[in-house]
DNA sequence: CAATATACGGAACGTACGCCCCGTTTGCTA
DNA sequence: TAGCAAACGGGGCGTACGTTCCGTATATTG
C-alpha cells in the first residue's frame, strides 16, 4: 500500500455501512458489487499494490465511482480482508465444537494456510498489522483470534498440539507459511509437505530441547 | 521494488566490477562504500522500498553519485543481497564437515532464519525471486542452494532430518518463517518458539500421515 | 602548482498513482 | 413523462520516486 502522508480527509462520501440511510439505487448497488469483486480478484493475486485505476477498469467504471463506495484504497482493501476474514471466522465456529478436537484444529490451520498462500492480500494483512494498516483492533480479527484461540486450547487439552504456544504463534507461522507457499509458487505437492512439516511441528509433544 | 517499464539502458556508467579499469579515484571509492554501508541498514532494515533518494541521504552523497556506481537501483539491491548470501555460504561451508551432521544443519537453519529474521531484503529477494527479481540463476544464490543442500543431504543421511523434503522445502520454510518473525515484531522468547516448532517438523521422523 | 580527467551534487524530467472535481448521465418519484 | 437528486466517468492535481543531465569541485599526475 502507499502510505498517503495526507490522511485522507473524508469528505461527504457515502460509506461502507448502508444502514440507516437510504438504500443505494440500483446501479450503484451493482457498481459497488462489481468494484468489491474486482477488488478480491486483484488482491487477492496481487496483494495491495495494485492500483485503484486498475481495480477500476477491470470492474467497469471509472476511479470515482470507486472513491464514492471506498473513502480511501486502503478502506477497500480492508472491506476485502474483513470479507475473507469473516468467512474464515464462521468456517472455524463450525469446527469449535467437533468431537475431535486434534482434526478441528489442524483442519483449521490447513484451510487457513491455503487460503492465505491463494490470496495475498490476506497474507499481508495479517502480516503487516500495524505497519500499513491498524486492522488489529477490528471486531472481525478479534473475532478470528478469539475462535482460532478456542480450537488451540481444545486441541491443546486434548493433547494433540504441543502446550507451549500461544494463538499470536500460530498466526504468525500461519501468515509465513502461506507467504512462502504463495511465493515460491509451490505446487500441489511441496504445499503438501511444507503444511506436514509445519504441524508435525506444532503436535510435537516433547518441549524443544535444542535450536 | 518498483518494476521500471523502462529497462534502464545502461549508459557508460562505471559498473561494480573494477577489476581490469584502474583504480577507482580515493573519493569515489569511499562514497561507494558509504553508499553500499547505507544500503545494507535501509534494505536490511525497511525492505527494497526505502527510496534511492534516501539511501542517498543517508550515505551524505547525491543520487547522482549513487548511479555512478549501481546503474539501477536493483542493481544495488542485488548487491546489498549478494553480500549477505555470501557470508552465509561461507558460514555454511565452515559447518559442512561438522563430525554432527545434524547440529550443522539445525545451526544453519536458524542462523538463515533469524538473518532473514533481521534483514528484509533477504526474504525479499529468497521469496520474490523470479517476480521482481530475476536473481535465481546468480552464482551466489547456486551456491548457497548447494552448500544447503549438502548440509541436508548430511543431516538426512544421519537420520537427523526427515528424508522426504528438498532443499527447496528448507528455503521456502525459512523464507516464511523469517518472513513472519520479522513482520510480527516477535520478541526473543517468540522467536525461540517459532524456530523450535519448525524445526521439531523439519526433524520428525515419521512421515506425515495427516493435514 | 597547473592541467585534466574523474567524480560530485542536486535540479529537472518522466511516470505512476492516490485522490478530487465537475460536467454529464441515469434511476427514481409523482 | 417531466423533474430532480443520486451517481457516473474520467480528466486533472499533487506527490513520490527512479533516473538523467550538467555545471562545479576535486583528486591525480607531471
Amino acid at each position: 500500500m502507499a502510505r498517503p502522508d495526507t490522511p485522507a480527509a473524508g469528505a461527504g462520501i457515502t460509506v461502507v455501512d448502508g444502514s440507516q440511510t437510504r438504500p443505494l439505487r440500483a446501479d450503484a448497488r451493482r457498481n459497488r458489487d462489481r468494484v468489491l469483486e474486482a477488488a478480491r480478484t486483484a488482491f487477492g493475486a496481487e496483494g495491495s499494490d495494485v492500483s485503484l485505476d486498475e481495480i477500476a477498469r477491470r470492474a467497469g467504471v471509472g476511479a470515482g465511482t470507486v472513491y464514492r463506495h471506498f473513502a480511501t484504497k486502503e478502506a477497500l482493501f480492508e472491506a476485502v480482508v474483513f470479507d475473507r476474514i469473516g468467512e474464515l471466522v464462521e468456517e472455524a465456529r463450525a469446527l469449535s465444537d467437533d468431537p475431535d478436537p486434534g482434526r478441528a484444529f489442524s483442519s483449521f490451520v490447513e484451510r487457513l494456510a491455503r487460503e492465505g498462500a491463494l490470496k495475498r492480500d490476506l497474507v499481508e494483512a495479517l502480516a503487516y498489522d500495524g505497519v500499513h494498516l491498524q486492522l488489529g483492533e477490528a471486531p472481525i480479527v478479534r473475532a478470528l483470534t478469539d475462535v482460532l484461540a478456542e480450537l488451540l486450547r481444545r486441541a491443546q487439552r486434548a493433547g494433540a498440539v504441543r502446550s507451549d504456544i500461544s494463538v499470536d504463534d500460530v498466526v504468525a507461522l500461519l501468515t509465513g507459511a502461506a507467504y512462502s507457499i504463495c511465493h515460491s509458487r509451490a505446487d500441489d505437492e511441496q504445499t503438501r509437505r511444507l503444511l506436514a512439516i509445519m504441524y508435525d511441528g506444532l503436535r510435537a509433544d516433547r518441549t524443544a530441547e535444542d535450536v
